[in-house]
DNA sequence: GATAATAGTGACAGGAATTGTCATAATAAA
DNA sequence: TTTATTATGACAATTCCTGTCACTATTATC
C-alpha cells in the first residue's frame, strides 16, 4: 500500500482503538514496526493528537480528542450544521460538559474562507431563538446517564416552593422554551411524571431496584397519559388570530381544530384540577375566543376576571 | 514536498478555488501536469467530488460539495454537534436548501464507532423540542438573501385574513417557537415591523431604493425603536412566575428587570397606540403583575377587562 | 475548418523517497 | 534483572514517484 493511502487509514484506525502499540499496527498494516514510528510521527505533525509511554504497558493512545477524517460537506451542509451549533448558545445548561463553543470555533476555523465569508454575513442575520431563563439545571448529565443506564434516583424537587423527596427513574430529558423537562417514572405516583429539570435540587443514587423501562423513550412515552380522571368538556370558538395565538401553544395541539379561512375551535376534556389555569389561559385571548362549553370554565373565567377587576379597580 | 502532504494541501486548495486548471495546479505546486493528473486521481477516489471538463474554458472543478479537513473533535464536542444537528429535524422550512438529514448522515457514519454507540444511545433519550408548525415559510432564503444584499422587497402580508402590499427592505430572519419571524423596515409604516414570515405569501423584487440598513441587525435592532412619538410610561412590577412569562417574549427584553430572587419589573416607554396591546399582554399574566403606572395603561386594562366581563356576563 | 486550450493515457528511465534491518538508548513495570 | 515498550540513527535496497514525450480526444473561438 502506498504511504499517502496508509497514512490516512491509521488516521482512522488510531481513531478507532485508542489505545494501541506500535507492533500491533505494524501486523496490521504489513509494514514494519520502524515505518509505523515513522508513520506516527508524521500523524502527529498533521494534529493528531497522540501520545506514548514506554515501558510494559506502555503504548500509544489518541488523547481525548478525535479526529473526524475528512468529510465532503455541501456548503449548505456546512452552513446548517454551523447554525445549529450556534444555536446551543441560548442554552444556559446542556447535557455535554462541553462549551458548544469551542466545537463552533474549531469547525468555522476549518472552513474554506468563501463559506467563512457567507458565515459572516448570515451571523446576524439569522437566528434560532430559544428564550433565555436564568433557571439553571445542574443535574442534566446525570438524569440523562440514569435514563441510559436504567438507574433510580433519589431527587428533592420543589413544588409551590415546597421541597420533597421522590425516587424517580428517568426516561429522558429534553428542552422546550429554554427549561429543561424529564419524564421519568415517579415510585411515590407509580406512574410516569414529567420534572422540571430546574426544580430537581439534588441528585443521590437510589438503593432501589430498577424496573425494565429500556422500551419506553422520549418518543413513545404520551402513550402512558391519563384519560381518566376527573375532567369538564372546553368547547370555544376562535377568531384567525385567536387560532394562531393557540398554535403558539404545544400543549393544545390535540385540542385545536382550523377551518379553511383560518378561525377555528378548541375542543377537548380538561381535568377539572386544570380550571383554573384554561380560565387564565381563555383571558389571555381575550375577544379572539368565545367559550361556549362547560358552565364549569365559563364561570372560571367569571371569578378570574372578577378577581382582576377587584384588583385593578383599587 | 513529500507526496502525502502535497494530496493534504491540494485538498484544501481545491477547495478553496473551487474551479482550476492542470497546469495552474502545477505551477502552484511546482511539480509537473502529469503529477497533477495523477494526484487529482487520487484525490478522486479518495471521494473529493472532482469534475473535469475538456476545451478552452474548460478545467476542473469541484462539485458544490466541499471537502472538511480533517479536524479534532472531543467526544463531547462531537456529540453536542449531532444532537444541534439533529434539533433542526423539528424545523418544517429552513432557510438552507439542504434538508439537514443529510449532513447528519454524513457526520454520523464518519463517527468512530464507539462514539456512535454513545449516540445511539442518547438518540431517544435526549430531545431539543420545538413545537411542530404546519405553517410553513417558503420565503427564507428571499428574505435573508434580501437581508445580507441590502435589497427591497415588495410582499404580500395576510392581516387578519386580509392580504396587503408592502414594501419592506428586510434585517434578518430568526425563529421562535416553532415560527419564522422577520423583522424589517417598512416603507408604509416608516419604521421596523417584525413580519410572521409565514404569512408572507408573494415575494417579489421591489424597484424602491435601499436604506442603508447595513448596520441594523437581529442583535441590535431594538435600538432604533421609536423613541420620540408620543408615549407613556409604563412600570409594573412582576413576581418570579410574572418574570418568567415574560422572559419567553423577546421584545420586551429591554424593559425586562430581574432581581436576585427572580421577581422583577417591567419598565419603559409605550407608544399610546400601543397601550390596547400591553393591557391584553398585561391581562394575560393575570395575578403575576402588578401595573403601577401609568393611569393610561391602567385605565386601558380596565376597560379590556369590563369588555370581558361584559362577553362573558351575557 | 483550423487553431488553441484543455483533459486524459501509456511507457519508460532516472531520481527521490520510503522501507527494512540492525544497532543502540532510554524507560518503567514486574 | 528481565521484559516490553518507545525512540533514534545510519545505510543499503527497493519501491514509488516524477518528468518527459508522444499520443488522443474534445470543444470553444476565430
Amino acid at each position: 500500500m502506498p504511504k499517502s493511502k496508509r497514512l490516512l487509514e491509521m488516521m482512522m484506525t488510531v481513531n478507532r482503538k485508542r489505545k494501541f502499540t506500535v507492533s500491533e499496527l505494524a501486523n496490521e498494516f504489513g509494514v514494519s514496526g520502524r515505518t509505523i514510528l515513522r508513520d506516527l510521527q508524521e500523524l502527529s505533525e498533521l494534529g493528531v493528537p497522540l501520545y506514548s509511554e514506554v515501558g510494559p504497558h506502555g503504548g500509544y493512545h489518541v488523547l481525548k480528542e478525535r479526529i473526524l477524517p475528512p468529510i465532503a460537506f455541501s456548503e449548505e451542509e456546512a452552513v446548517a450544521i454551523f447554525f445549529a451549533i450556534h444555536a446551543l448558545r441560548h442554552h444556559t445548561s446542556l447535557p455535554f460538559e462541553t462549551e458548544s463553543s469551542s466545537a463552533l470555533n474549531k469547525f468555522y476555523q476549518f472552513m474554506p474562507p468563501d463559506i467563512r465569508d457567507r458565515i459572516d454575513q448570515m451571523k446576524r442575520r439569522v437566528d434560532f431563538v430559544t428564550p433565555k431563563r436564568q433557571a439553571s439545571s445542574p443535574h442534566l448529565s446525570t438524569l440523562l446517564d440514569a435514563a441510559i443506564q436504567q438507574k433510580v434516583l433519589s431527587i428533592t424537587y420543589e413544588t409551590r416552593g415546597q421541597q420533597s423527596t421522590r425516587e424517580i427513574q428517568p426516561i429522558g430529558i429534553y428542552t422546550k422554551n429554554g427549561l429543561w423537562y424529564s419524564p421519568a417514572y415517579c415510585y411515590q405516583h407509580q406512574d410516569i411524571r414529567v420534572f422540571r429539570c430546574d426544580r430537581i435540587h439534588d441528585v443521590v443514587p437510589s438503593a432501589l431496584t430498577p424496573l425494565d423501562l429500556r422500551d419506553i423513550h422520549l418518543e413513545n412515552r404520551q402513550v402512558k397519559t391519563v384519560e381518566d380522571q376527573d375532567t369538564v368538556h372546553l368547547f370555544a370558538e376562535l377568531t384567525i388570530e385567536g387560532v394562531q395565538a393557540c398554535e403558539a401553544e404545544l400543549w393544545l395541539a390535540s385540542m385545536l381544530h382550523v377551518r379553511q379561512d383560518g378561525s377555528g375551535w378548541l375542543e377537548g376534556n380538561v381535568s377539572r384540577s386544570d380550571i383554573l389555569f384554561f380560565a387564565k389561559f381563555l383571558i389571555g385571548l381575550g375577544k379572539e375566543v368565545s367559550v361556549q362549553h362547560s358552565p364549569e370554565i365559563i364561570d372560571g373565567i367569571k371569578a378570574y376576571l372578577a378577581e382582576l377587576m377587584n384588583i385593578y379597580s383599587q
